[in-house]
RNA sequence: GCCCGGAUGGCGGAAUCGGCAGACGCGGAGGCCUCAAAAGCCUUUACUCGAAAGGGUGUGUGGGUUCAAGUCCCACUCCGGGCACCA
């Protein structure tokens, strides 16, 4: 494509300038009005492909709208350098992560520079760095003084692929691995945790006023899972000193409990298993415990898999609220971490129950009333309640309370919150990652590493394994110490952290990594936290997001992070992602289109405009035959728009007639439609409503009446200013050109709309008879509703669509329309 | 199964409050320029009947509210995403 300038020169020199000159450099006692824009920092893959061009453009372009609306913008970058991609790609290369890493980091961070992104490269950090990893460190030891970091056994994700143990979080629904998607094995293994459960609540009540996508909001809320209900004894019919915990979100339905069940790993199991059910208890129990999750949920619906799902274990216990006997089940639905380990079942009011109920046998009494029509079968809705004593005729929340009260005087019933959220598992058998910062000592058992002995850094001289096992694990020179407490042997923990813990805090990073001593100024940090506007993928919607947010909140309230807002994200944009064929664009699917043959043809303003104008920022964008020509198209009217900042074909004219005056009004209604599309995350309507107004000038210019040079200048430094966030490269070349010797078109003012100019001289009212347009006037925007009645009913085409029928009634809405009905 | 989001020309997508459906762009058609092509420029382009003037139909399906529905309400179909034994 012949272009009206020399794409790769102008690109390249602008981008110098704004490194050299340190153009978006901010200090943090800037005295303008403050902003933080933040885009997730990226993992460092290598050159970038489309989906970082997608991401960063937005973020680029929030950065220098912010910028031009005269703030002071926090625009930072990094890499969350830590991670197995590298580890394994160092494997097969047989060379060392960091290497490997370190390249892919140029890379990207010069791709990033070559699409025109521009950042406070100061303020760069990565993971690996040693000065990081002592922060990173500092706070696991931090956590860990406070209890909230703790080692103990549990029963585990373990993915073979990438062999090591992974966070629910990273455990897809169908129980594969997010990463490798290998099947993940459950072990009991001890691990350490982080526990975030201590702040479920908060985590869960502080989403309500941050301005978050809602799904992503209610993806946390579900996570979290957090359900209201008593737990309460079931006094054992053998023994009535003793009991079985239970826990229900439903004490209302109590009079309906016809069994109880216990997990399959609920101590209380051999002791109530009679000599007659032993067997097929423990057959079921060995199952169990064989079975993955997947297997499990397979056999889940009614019918013939849950016959070989439960067992009756020949004991009972007594229902409190009608003091009958009821038989205790064993089954694989009832899960041995949440709750009690132990229900009440109330077959009537409960799918599961229900189910399974039916397969055994069981009796089933409704104490909820459903409504009329309802068919046979579980009913957990509200109802007037029966067979239920002292509850009969009470609703569902009011029977709630009074069963409450009676289990509480009754059954040692309290009133319980259980959550779904587990404990962050944060350690990791690989290399990659930030080394835990413990000893193991014969004597004193567990001893963290003193400060002042921070970084603990990973060894440069490994080789890695094949197998995939971390070399730390073997490593004798890493692995033995002396014991800080005792000066004892002691053996170093060779796992390391997960990646999730390092990008939890980056953002405070950002915000002052100048001040030596510490991982940031808390006092500097406030003064740009919480981020203004963070941008990424919406596959982060639980990880990572609700990992940060937990962080954020634990180095408040260790006093490491003091004076700041809660919330580290104030507001959140997810962009959608780029699919090829219905796939999505990634480096594991092998379907990657780069930018780099782009940056030549139609240069990183052709591209930029592209991303933008493709569609609405948070929708998915398929890749396709189509979109090459899309982009030569943005191409194009890059081009156009020079040409005509040349006066080429531009024919003048002197005074400044209505025309003129048009073109005006239409400049003006732009700069007001862009700056809200901007503030709306509509950049597809930002780029449309810009090419509309240069379609006018354009055609104004280059008739044969011509334009008023005033007005043509007006307009296109008023088109230069509106689309120097989209494509800054020309903008800034072209400004020039027109103002050399001025400060560049990016630090100019964003234009503001005069209101004078926005209203509209005349607009066309539609009139309809019985709802169909039949005529389009031309009228004063200000016509009173009597005139607008007239006017239509003097149009000749009205008075022939009314024809001879008479008119029942005319609703006039000046200055839209008015609609005759006959 | 439950909860969200979506469905608009040949294609990507517009349509802040219920008020001209299809902005803007891609593609297509025709033309200008040229020896020719590329580039550029101009016209046209929802479907349909019609030579035209003009008419009819039209926002996944079926109903409803309204003078007026892509937009609001009810039911459904399909697609995408999330959750899925959490008692």
């Amino acid at each position: 494509m012949a272009r009206p300038f020399d794409v790769t020169s102008v690109e390249a020199k602008w981008q110098a300038r704004w490194l050299d000159e340190g153009t978006y450099d901010v200090d943090n006692d800037d005295p303008r009005e403050r902003y933080y824009a933040l885009c997730m920092y990226p993992y460092p893959s290598g050159a970038a492909h489309q989906g970082h061009v997608r991401n960063y453009t937005f973020g680029d372009l929030v950065v220098r709208y912010q910028t031009m609306l005269g703030k002071a913008v926090l625009s930072p970058i990094g890499f969350d350098s830590f991670g197995l991609p590298a580890e394994n790609a160092a494997i097969k290369a047989g060379s060392h992560p960091r290497i490997f890493t370190e390249e892919r980091m140029r890379e990207l961070g010069s791709s990033l520079r070559r699409l025109g992104a521009v950042y406070d490269w100061r303020r760069e950090v990565y993971s690996h760095d040693p000065e990081y990893m002592k922060w990173s460190q500092t706070f696991f030891l931090a956590l860990f003084d406070a209890g909230l970091a703790y080692r103990a056994e549990a029963p585990v994700n373990w993915c073979p692929g990438c062999h090591t143990v992974l966070a629910n979080e990273q455990v897809l629904a169908d129980g594969t691995c997010e990463r490798s998607g290998d099947l993940v094995i459950r072990k009991n293994l001890e691990q350490w945790f982080f526990k975030i459960t201590d702040y479920a609540d908060e985590l869960l009540d502080d989403l309500d006023a941050l301005d978050w996508p809602e799904r992503v909001k209610t993806m946390q809320r579900n996570w979290i899972g957090r359900s209201e209900g008593v737990e309460f004894d079931l006094p054992l019919a053998s023994d009535p000193s003793r009991a079985l915990r239970v826990f229900t979100t439903r004490p209302d339905t109590g009079f309906g409990v016809t069994y109880a069940v216990i997990a399959p790993e609920h101590p209380l199991l051999e002791e109530l298993t009679r000599n007659a059910q032993r067997d097929a208890v423990r057959e079921l129990v060995e199952r169990a415990s064989n079975e993955s999750d997947l297997e499990r949920m397979a056999s889940s619906d009614a019918g013939p898999g849950l016959e070989k799902r439960g067992a009756f274990t020949g004991s009972y216990v007594i229902n409190p609220f009608t003091n009958e006997p009821v038989p205790v089940y064993v089954a694989d639905y009832v899960l041995g971490n949440y709750g009690t380990g132990a229900i009440m079942a109330v077959p009537a009011e409960d799918e599961r129950d229900f189910a399974f109920a039916t397969v055994y046998g069981l009796p089933i009494v409704r104490t909820v009333v459903p409504p009329e029509g309802f068919e046979d079968g579980p009913f957990a809705g509200d109802g007037p309640h029966v067979n239920s004593g002292f509850l009969n005729g009470l609703h569902n929340d009011e029977a709630k309370m009074s069963a409450t009260e009676f289990l509480a005087s009754n059954a040692h019933g309290v009133s319980k919150v259980n959550y779904r959220l587990r404990d962050w598992l944060v350690s990791r058998q690989r290399f990659w990652g930030c080394p835990i910062p413990v000893v193991y000592c014969e004597r004193d058992g567990i001893v963290a590493v003193p400060l002042d002995q921070l970084p603990i850094l990973l060894p440069d001289d490994v080789t890695m394994n094949e197998s995939g096992q971390s070399p730390l694990a073997t490593d004798e020179a890493f692995l033995n110490t002396t014991c800080p407490k005792c000066d004892g042997p002691a053996r170093r923990e060779t796992d390391t952290m997960d990646t999730f813990t390092d990008s939890s805090w980056y953002y405070l990073r950002f915000c002052d990594p100048f001040t030596p001593g510490v991982a940031f100024d808390p006092v500097q940090a406030a003064k740009w936290m919480p981020v203004d506007q963070y941008i990424g993928g919406v596959e982060h919607a639980i990880l990572h997001l609700l990992y940060a947010r937990f962080y954020l909140k634990v180095l408040i309230d260790l006093g490491i992070a003091s004076g700041l807002t809660r919330e580290p994200f104030a507001r959140l944009f997810t962009q959608g992602m780029l699919r090829i064929d219905g796939v999505k664009m990634s480096k594991s699917k092998g379907n990657l289109i780069t930018p780099e043959s782009y940056f030549e043809t139609v240069g990183a303003d052709g591209l930029r405009l592209f991303h933008l104008f493709a569609g609405p920022p948070a929708d998915d964008v398929d890749w396709t035959d189509q979109t090459e020509e899309i982009i030569d198209g943005c191409a194009r009217f890059i081009d156009r728009f020079y040409r005509l900042a040349q006066y080429a074909e531009v024919n003048f004219h002197d005074a400044a007639d209505e025309s003129d005056l048009e073109v005006r009004r239409a400049v003006h209604r732009t700069i007001a439609s862009v700056t809200d599309s901007f503030d709306r995350w509509m950049y597809n309507i930002a780029v449309a409503d810009v090419m509309s107004l240069f379609n006018l000038v354009s055609k104004n210019a280059r008739s044969e009446h011509g334009i008023e040079r005033a007005t043509l200048d007006e307009a296109i430094d008023a088109l230069l200013k509106l689309l120097a966030p989209m494509t800054p490269h020309i903008t800034a070349e072209m400004w020039q050109q027109r103002y050399p010797g001025e400060t560049s078109v990016h630090h100019q003012r964003w234009p503001v709309a005069d209101s004078s100019l926005t209203e509209r001289s005349s607009v066309t009212m539609i009139v309809q008879v019985n709802g169909k347009v039949r005529a389009r006037l031309v009228i004063d925007p200000a016509i009173s509703e009597q005139e607008a009645h007239d006017l239509a009913l003097a149009d000749e085409d009205v008075r022939r669509a009314i024809g001879t029928a008479s008119i029942a009634r005319v609703v006039a809405r000046p200055p839209r329309l008015v609609n005759i009905i006959t």
